[in-house]
DNA sequence: CAAACATCCGAAAGCGCTTTCGGAAGGTCC
DNA sequence: GGACCTTCCGAAAGCGCTTTCGGATGTTTG
């Protein structure tokens, strides 16, 4: 218990009051732009403030009106932030929208000893947030579980297997693998396999789908050894290489859960001798800006991010709001980038 | 002025009073372990306050006591985000460290009609948070200028050119750049060159003054041909090699001003047909993860950036904790992670 | 056994705003 | 010119905590 109180003298509504010669109330309410204070009066209030440079105490103003216009969200562990690029994207998205509407944004982690919701639940009964944006949705996830029953605004960046009845905004990974596959299809390509990510992770496994369902569109058989699961962001791409190449047949072409693992394929192709867009196409997702200098430069679908951050903010901000917590349900598309990492199968 | 008052109904400390049969004010001090409570009230008190799931309202708590447990934290604008893979990292470290303290990271972006000094202004009158960490420095940087004039608690990660008179945790840029030059030099290399960054930022600049002294410490000559400023990310890369490569003697080796850098320059030589790591060697800066996969794998130094944000984290608590704001500065070294792209030169 | 002292708790005044309520002033109407 | 409206503002009660102050107990001392 530190008793600094090193408390900012900033100036105050009383001070701001006692400038005017007016009430405290009739201040606020002229700064609010309460219909009841005399247009005259309500310039000056709002002149004075200016010069004075007075900003209201968020924290008085949040205890007077009981709301908390700050949105949480709790970072996911260590080990999952490689996989995650844009964590930074969608923070500045959020950060964007919700600043411009005076919003907070508040970060917080997950200590050793605790789970996801815990530290939710902390935020909430200390009245820190008002409202949660998550992301890296699961296919069954509790934390969408816990926060419809706690009946608190959220939005998810992605959606749970069931995912009716709350509001969120995801990429429809699954049409962006069915048009990757029928991307390369068109090439000529016969022989795609899938590297595949986490299953339990809902984008992962609607990207599957989307690969299996674009096969079938395109007539293709549907080969479980050109299905590999779980691959992983540092080695697993060079072990799931080697083992396609190994087979009898192998694929002409690879169609990747994720630009990092496409990279890793690519150079596993190097590795063997092969030329990655010319022996082998690769097709990656998430537009990672390395892509471009790649040599060959990487072929991929990307997802605006930041957009999405900035989208979710105004979801968020409008279910708040209302009075009516009307569910919205976004879907947005990928978009492909079509670059020399795709290409005819040779021969 | 939407008037939803969407009160959470958690426990106050009035009913917890009620319950315990005690004043508002003998909860308040046992809960906080003033001296003045009997021990069996005191437990008895604790006791009640976990069987209701009390928890104190942060907001009035901040109002009462006059202090904001909050840092700032302002995103650096969105072009300067390709260029920071560790954004997430350092947040990430940052959150965990205030989290575990009971302090919150607050993040607010800039926007467009406003500047940094501005945002962070804004948030201190407001009283939203009580210090700022501060990344990204450059060489002259007004937001350490300003903090400085408010004097209110900062942590810088990284430092300016003049930096005796605040507190900063920042990486030995210029150590790392001596020791890869020196590590080149040792393999036997006579002709290094450098893709240098924005020497605004004061990062770049210090890599750039010891790639200088490393090549003097190993009496080389320093060659301005050999020394490119201003590497961008996407193609920068490429052309900077392809400048290099056209020179009559072209350099067997290359230090990147950060992993992305060399990867570019790792795919540039390939396109011109030369082998990175053996024809010219090459060593990044970051420890990317995807360093790993490449072939050859990436020669590059990193730094603990997760670390890092902790550290500062801490940093600032303490700075908040002292009545005595003693300035304490903290310099780290990056660790040089040798890989196959770094070999000895050719011939 | 009264006096002096600890020990423990209740009462009350804030913290800096918001918002309701009522009333004073000025204007309109017939 | 009284009755009736409007228009505008002041007063005061909170929001949920913290913290100071003093007083009521119970305990030790001379």
């Amino acid at each position: 218990m530190s008793r600094i109180a090193q408390k900012r003298q900033n100036t105050s509504i009383a001070e701001l009051a006692r400038h005017c010669g007016l009430a405290e109330g009739t201040i606020s309410r002229a700064l609010n732009n309460y219909p009841d204070i005399a247009l005259k009066t309500r310039e000056r209030v709002q002149q004075a403030a200016r010069e004075l440079g007075y900003r209201p105490s968020s924290t008085a103003r949040r205890l007077a009106r009981g709301v908390v216009e700050t949105v949480g969200f709790v970072l996911p562990g260590r080990k999952d932030h490689l996989s995650d690029p844009f964590l930074s994207e969608i923070l500045d998205g959020l950060a964007a929208e919700l600043s411009a509407n005076d919003w907070d944004l508040l970060l917080a982690a997950v200590p050793d000893d605790h789970d996801e919701i815990d530290v939710m639940d902390r935020l909430l009964r200390a009245g820190k947030v008002g409202g949660f944006a998550v992301t890296r949705v699961r296919r069954k996830d509790p934390r969408i579980e816990y926060l419809r029953n706690a009946a608190i605004p959220f939005v998810a960046y992605g959606r749970t297997e069931k995912h009716n009845d709350y509001s969120w905004l995801d990429i429809d990974n699954e049409k962006a693998f069915v048009d990757a596959v029928a991307y390369l299809a068109d090439l000529g390509h016969r022989r795609i396999a899938l590297l595949g990510g986490d299953l339990q992770m809902n984008y992962a496994w609607l990207r599957r789908q989307g690969f299996i369902k674009g096969l079938q569109a395109k007539g293709l058989e549907v080969r479980d050894d050109y299905v590999i699961d779980n691959v992983r962001v540092d080695l697993g791409a060079r072990e799931a290489v080697e083992r396609l190449l190994a087979l009898d047949e192998p694929p002409t072409a690879l169609v990747c859960i994720t630009d990092s693992v496409a990279i890793g394929a690519m150079h596993a192709l190097q590795r063997a001798g092969l030329k990655p867009g010319r022996d082998v196409s690769i097709i990656g997702y998430d537009g990672l800006p390395i892509g471009t200098v790649m040599e060959p430069a990487l072929t991929t679908m990307s997802q605006a991010t930041y957009e999405a951050g900035r989208q979710i903010a105004r979801m968020l901000l409008k279910q708040t709001a209302s009075q009516n917590s009307e569910i919205s349900q976004v879907l947005w598309e990928a978009k492909l980038t079509p670059r020399a990492s795709a290409y005819p199968p040779a021969g």
